[in-house]
DNA sequence: TATGAATGAGTATTCATTCAT
DNA sequence: CATGAATGAATACTCATTCAT
C-alpha cells in the first residue's frame, strides 16, 4: 500500500514541477526530455509513473483544471445574479493573462483530443466535462431556487457546456468578440423586459 | 505557341479527384505524393496549381462545403417548421454516411486550426463561418418574418453558430446524444407550452 | 548570319535585363522562371538562346567582368607608383557598395567553379583569368620599363592573380583585414629600405 | 544503472568509421542514412552526438586535417632548406593519392564556406585556418633564426596562407602547374643571385 | 520562333518509447 | 528502483529542363 500511495505522490510531484514547462511551451513542444530534466529523474524513470506522454499531461492539466474549478466553485457562493455567474462561467477563460495561458491549453488539448480517439483520452474529457457541468448545474438549480430562473432551465447545464466549448473553440478567429457573443447568447437564453420587448 | 491552361478549372480537377483520397486517409495521413498520383499528374505539378499542402487540403474541403451548403442552402426553403429547420441545420452533418464523413474531416480540420494559427487558416475559417452563419440568418429572418420567431431572434445566428460548433467538438465523446442535446437546447431557446409547462 | 547577330543581340539584351535580378538575388536564389519574366520572354525562350541556367549565369557575370576589367584597364594608365597599381588592382572588388556586389557574385561563382568540373565552367574559368592576367602583366611590364621593378617581376602576373583569389576567399572570414594582409604581402615583394633593411 | 557513454570518444568513433564514405562520396552526396549504416547505429543516433549533418561532416575533415597537420609538423623538424619546407608546405595536398583526396574534400568545404555563412561555418575555417598559420609561423621564424630569411618574413605566415589559399582554388583549372607557379612565387619572394641576375 | 505546362528526384530531422544494466 | 542510450519512421517542396503545340 506504501508503494502505491508513493507512486502517487511522485506522480504529482513530478507533475507539479512541470506546470511552468507545459504552459510556456505547449502540449505540442514539450517533450518527455525537457519533463525529466525539470523533474529532475530519468526519462525512463517517467515511465515508471506514467504510461505515456498523454498520461503525463493529463496530469498536469488535471492540477490546472483543479484550479480553475476551485475558482469556479466560489464562483457559486458569490452575491452575485444567475445571469452574471453564467456570464463569469463562461468568461473565466479569456479574464486575465493566467486564464489566457490555461485556455491556450485547452484548446489545445482539445485540438488533440478530437483526432486522437484513444480511450483515456476520451474518459479524461469526459470526466473533465463532468466536473463543469456539475457546478454549471450547481448555479441553475440556486437560480431556480431564487426564482431568477424559469424551472425549464434544469438540465439546462448541458446545453450550456455545448455553447462554453463552441466559444472556446471559436474564439481563435480574429475579431471574435467573446463577451459580445456571451452577452448575445444569454440576452436569448433570459429575455429581460427591456431588451426583448422594446415598447 | 503554349498551351493555355484555365489554373481555376485545374485546381478544381485535381481538387475532385482527391475528394475520396482525403475522406479515407483523412488530413493528417495524406501525402502529396498520393495527391499527385490519385490526380495523375506530377508531384511537381501539384505545386503549379497551389501554394503548400494547406492549400490544396482546403481546396477539397471546400468542394465538400459546397455540397453541404448547397443542401442547407435548400433547407431553408423546405415547407417545414423554423424549429425544424434549425434542427435539420445543426443535424445534417451526422445524418447519413455521407455526413459522417464530412464531419470527421471537419472535426480534424478544426483541430488542425485550432493550433496552427497561420493567416490562411484563420481566413478559410472565417470564410466558412460567414457562409453557414448566412444560410442560419435566412432561417431566422423567414422565421421572424413568418410570425415563429420573436424579434428578439434577429441576429440570433451567432449563438447558433457557437452552438453547433460545440455540438461538432463535443460529439467526440462517448455516449453524447447529440438529438437529445440538440433538442433540448432548442427547448430552451423556444419555450412552448406543451414542453415548458407541462399542465 | 542575320539571325546569328540577332541572337548575340538577344542574348546580351536578355543578359542586360537581368543584371540587377543577378545582383539582388546571387546565382543561388535566381530562378530561370524570374530571369524569363524579367526578361520578358517565357521561360523556353532562354533555352533558345542559352544552353543552361550556367550559360546565361556566365553572360550577365561576363558584363560585370566587362565593366570591372574596363576599371581595371584605366588603373594602368592612371599615374600611380606600380605598387599603388597593384594595390588597387586586388582591392577594386572590395572597395564600394557595387564593388562589394560583384564581389560577393564572384565568389558564389569560385564556390560553384570549385564543384562543378564542366569544360564550360572551367573554360569560362579560364577566360576571365586570362583577362585579369593580361592587365596584370601590363602593369607589371610598365612597371618594368619605368624601373619601379626588378626584371625579375618579369612573368610575377601569376602569382600575383593567385594571391588575388586567396584575397577574395579568404575575406569571407571574420576579422579578415584585406588592406592590412594586402600591405604586408605587397612589403614582402617589394622590400623598401625603410622597411626591409632597417638601420 | 544505465550504460554512461564516452560522447566524445563516441564523436570520434563514428566520424572515424566515416571517414571513407565522405571521401569517396563527398560532402555534397553524403546522406545522413549513409553515414548510419556506416557507423552502425540509427540514424537518431547520429543526433545524439551531433548538431547536424554540418557538425558532423566539420568532425570528419576534422580527423583528415589533424593528420595532414601532423604530417606538416614533421615537416618543421625535417633537415630541409626553409624554402624547400615552404614549397612542401604548400604542395603537401598535390602529392599523391590521398593528398590529391583530402584536397578534393577541403576545395569543397571551402565552396560550401564560401556560400553558407553560418557562425559555425566561419569558426570552423578559422580554427583550420589557425593551425595552418601556426606551422608556417614555425618555418618562417626558424628561417629567420637560421639565418636563411631575411627579418622580413617575420609575420608573412599570412600572405603565404593566402597565397596558399588561392594555390588550392586555382589549381581547378586546367593545365595549371602547380609546381610550377609555387616556384615562380618562392622566385619571387626570395630572389637567389642565380635566378634574378642570370651574368 | 516562342511558349509555359509538366515533371520528379532527393533528404535532414525529431522524439516518444524501450530495455539492458 | 532508476536510468539514459539507442532507435527509425515518415514527408514536403524546388526548379532546371523539355517539348508539344
Amino acid at each position: 500500500m506504501a508503494i502505491i500511495v508513493d507512486k502517487e505522490a511522485k506522480r504529482r510531484d513530478i507533475a507539479l514541477s512541470c506546470r511552468d514547462l507545459l504552459q510556456e511551451n505547449g502540449i505540442g513542444n514539450l517533450t518527455i526530455a525537457q519533463i525529466a530534466q525539470t523533474a529532475g529523474v530519468g526519462k525512463g524513470t517517467i515511465y515508471e509513473y506514467f504510461d505515456n506522454k498523454e498520461d503525463i499531461v493529463f496530469e498536469i492539466i488535471t492540477t490546472f483544471l483543479r484550479e480553475d474549478l476551485s475558482r469556479l466553485q466560489q464562483l457559486v457562493t458569490l452575491p452575485l445574479s444567475t445571469r452574471e455567474k453564467l456570464f463569469r462561467f463562461c468568461t473565466t477563460l479569456f479574464e486575465n493573462e493566467k486564464g489566457q495561458k490555461h485556455l491556450e491549453l485547452f484548446k489545445e488539448f482539445l485540438a488533440i483530443s478530437l483526432t486522437h480517439k484513444d480511450a483515456s483520452m476520451l474518459r479524461f474529457s469526459q470526466q473533465t466535462r463532468v466536473a463543469f457541468h456539475a457546478i454549471l448545474e450547481q448555479i441553475l438549480d440556486e437560480g431556480i431556487t431564487r426564482g431568477e430562473l424559469e424551472e425549464r432551465f434544469r438540465g439546462a447545464a448541458g446545453s450550456l457546456i455545448i455553447f462554453s466549448t463552441g466559444l472556446m473553440v471559436d474564439s481563435r478567429l480574429e475579431g471574435f468578440d467573446i463577451q459580445h457573443e456571451l452577452n448575445a447568447f444569454l440576452d436569448l437564453l433570459f429575455p429581460t423586459p427591456t431588451q426583448g420587448t422594446p415598447s
